[in-house]
DNA sequence: AAGTATATTGTCAATAATGACAATTAATAA
DNA sequence: TTATTAATTGTCATTATTGACAATATACTT
């Protein structure tokens, strides 16, 4: 008989909107009023949903967290079992496939903030590593005679290629550099091809 | 017969306390108060030295391009005129070089607040692609008869590398993850030999 | 010692941001 | 239609941040 909840939705919308603000002001930056006029609701919805601002921004970092997570794991099911690095290479780097930049910037802004708030840097530094870990396994079967820290050293060089790219699209880079940033990418994992 | 200025020093440490500030809470989220503590000096100081928020803004992002093109500059000069690539990923991935990672990570929340301030967007494009330019003129010269769009790849690929390193040193990122990134911008650079 | 320009601090008003809660509106089921 | 529960909005007190300026302290010169 109640009127029907939503929480769910409205939580998201609020969240989303919170990690946009976060990607253009940082985390410290963000307030309520710019995430409720981004959000497009008054600012007591806010309170409503997530509780007081510590509340907000602990359920934040959850939410950018998760949704690198969900990349994350999003790229490696898109991958497996089959993927090859130039698949790989394709996702990160390729306009066709929608990326949403926000996030990754978000997440950078939270690694920033990281000394003001202790607690969200293993979560952090955890996604990170899984990110690496899909890079990993897809190079490890292409090329399953490499050496590991070779393997490691190409994943984490592909990493901050595609990190590097995310991180510079508020400077609207020239197309070109995301040509040249992939290219980048590819003789890493072409480097791999020796070793075999 | 005037009691001595101390405007340039003066300023000089509160800009420095400024981009610490930022480095730390972004540039939205560093308070004059933040700065003031900071710099070990009273609130007002900063207005008497500075003048309002908006002009210490000013002359914080200017501040910090200056850092980030100096250290540019000092880099070139380190390697000019015979430095190796080698040279020159030693002069950016080894510890013993004393690297200030804020100023990096205070570019980045300037590079994330770029919407909010346009007019810093051009200043900050300059000075990235004269970085590039430092690492694409050693690496010419170790291989001149490399193709200049390969060139330019590795040198992005480079950069991102170092960019990248940087960009996570609020993490406290193990040491592998150092020598792995050095590792992926070794295979850069040699990724040149065999155009050549 | 006195004059002078600057450094430094103290203080208050104005604005911005947050916390908290009351009041109203809206949707559903019985 | 009415009861019920949640959504949404309005509002005010508290705190944080900034702007502005007066007042004092300090170093140097003559």
């Amino acid at each position: 008989m109640p009127r029907p909840s939503l929480k769910d939705q409205r939580s998201e919308q609020i969240l989303d909107a919170y990690l946009t603000c976060v990607s253009r002001f940082g985390l410290e930056g963000a307030t309520q009023e710019h995430v409720a006029t981004e959000a497009g609701v008054k600012r007591p919805i806010l309170r409503h949903y997530l509780g007081n601002k510590d509340q907000m921004t602990g359920a934040l970092i959850s939410h950018v967290v998760d949704r690198f997570a969900r990349a994350t794991t999003a790229l490696q099911d898109a991958l497996e079992p089959t993927g090859t690095p130039a698949d790989l290479i394709d996702l990160l780097f390729d306009k066709s496939v929608p990326n949403d930049p926000r996030v990754m910037l978000a997440y950078q802004s939270l690694v920033t903030s990281v000394a003001n708030h202790p607690s969200m840097r293993q979560p952090l530094v955890n996604s990170l590593e899984q990110f690496f870990e899909v890079i990993e396994a897809v190079l490890k079967r292409a090329f399953p005679n490499a050496p590991a820290d070779q393997i490691r050293a190409v994943s984490q060089g592909i990493s901050a290629t595609y990190v590097n790219l995310d991180s510079l699209t508020p400077l609207n880079p020239p197309e070109v550099w995301r040509a040249e940033l992939k290219q980048a990418a590819t003789i890493l994992a072409a480097s791999l091809e020796a070793t075999a």
